[in-house]
DNA sequence: AATTTGTACAACCGCAGACTA
DNA sequence: GTAGTCTGCGGTTGTACAAAT
């Protein structure tokens, strides 16, 4: 049974040929495609719509790079994929010239494999057989030096990125310190499913590491169950300069360039700093302030989402603390999760970041 | 040289959401 | 409100080719 599209007519399936290949683009250049599925017949294809379609998107398409992935691609997909999942659509915008068939066809053939051959587990991107260890619903410890060390620290031996929570509860206070960064609780149409009927959901920002690239993730979100993202990105990199604050990345995300117009683009932020934002371009560069709409958000309640993050370094007790807690339930998926506004920064290299509640 | 196995990637399938009449 | 259509997405299958036996 075929689609819809395809019970008008007979139509071939399998392999295009080089002539059909020549009849779609030469229709498409010069008519566009319109109608998807009125595409086969004025094109002279005895193909369904949809085929069409996929020809043109995943083959066809002037823009499409073609070839093998570059180690900076490579790179990119694992650590988009770590934070989004096989949202390979989402993952291929930040590709440029990479469809999500070809960006699921490398993963599926080429990552995947590298990944289990490391001992990481492709879903989660965490240790295999630390996955366990991680999980904790009481209180406990993640620390580099034991063998519940996350992809990061693998990658990192010498780093200490440590957290504990001193407590027996999974849920506890955090202190906040500077420098520190304020996000903001997101408006919710929905006021009575909001926490206390406020119609806000209170943010949260959540730390994960990267298996390849030393990356730390910071990804900032919702708490609305639906909407997840935008994420942002910050690069360990930039903290093995001894110079290299957090503010500092903080700033140069708040001084970063171009993206796309997509609206969960990755947002390079240049080579300063290695942070990428993820989230609609900002495009007033100049300005202090990192803004960018969750998905979900009306341009009504946009400002009320925006991401603040102030720009001097020795500004950041300006922003409002928000208590905080952790949600361990984070720790299954990645790393170290910190939950619901603040996160605290101890001046020194990222790195020595730790968490402490 | 013939056959089997592995790999990469092109293409298809089914579903869901958006749109429209 | 609803049924039909279109589009986009992720999972899966099919195919061509290379490597191994």
């Amino acid at each position: 049974m075929g689609h819809h599209c395809c019970t008008k007519q007979k139509v071939k399936r399998g392999l295009w040929s080089p002539e059909e290949d020549e009849k779609l683009v030469r229709f498409i250049t010069t008519h566009g495609h319109g109608s998807w599925s009125s595409v086969p017949k004025l094109a002279g294809l005895q193909r369904c719509g949809k085929s069409c379609r996929l020809r043109w998107i995943n083959y066809l398409r002037p823009d499409l790079k073609r070839g093998s992935f570059s180690a900076q691609e490579e790179r990119t997909i694992i650590d988009v994929h770590r934070i989004l999942g096989n949202r390979w659509s989402q993952i291929a915008k930040h590709l440029p010239g990479r469809t999500d068939n070809e960006v699921k066809n490398f993963w599926n053939s080429c990552i995947k494999k590298k990944l289990l051959a490391q001992g990481l587990d492709p879903n989660t991107h965490n240790l295999l057989s630390s996955t366990s260890s991680l999980k904790n619903s009481n209180g406990g410890n993640v620390n580099s030096s034991n063998n519940s060390a996350t992809p990061f620290q693998k990658a990192n031996s010498s780093s200490i990125f440590h957290m504990s929570t001193g407590t027996s509860t999974s849920n506890c206070s955090m202190d906040v310190k500077i420098p520190f960064v304020t996000l903001p609780s997101v408006p919710c149409p929905d006021q009575a499913t909001t926490p206390n009927g406020t119609g806000l959901f209170p943010p949260m920002l959540h730390a994960t590491s990267s298996t390849s690239s030393n990356l730390v993730s910071f990804e900032y979100h919702q708490q609305n169950p639906s909407a997840a993202s935008p994420y942002v990105m910050v690069d360990s990199a930039a903290a093995g300069r001894s110079s290299s604050s957090f503010s500092s990345l903080l700033n140069s995300l708040s001084t970063g360039l171009l993206g796309n117009e997509e609206e969960s683009c990755l947002w390079d932020c240049g080579l300063e700093a290695n942070a990428v934002l993820a989230g609609p371009r900002h495009e007033d560069a100049s300005q202090v302030q990192v803004q960018q709409q969750p998905p979900g958000l009306t341009p009504d309640n946009e400002k009320n989402g925006k991401l603040g993050v102030e720009s001097d370094n020795c500004d950041f007790m300006s922003t409002a603390a928000i208590d905080s807690s952790f949600d361990f339930d984070f720790m299954d998926r990645s790393s170290v999760g910190v939950a619901a506004g603040g996160m605290y920064y101890n001046l020194s290299p990222i790195d020595q970041l730790a968490w402490n509640c």
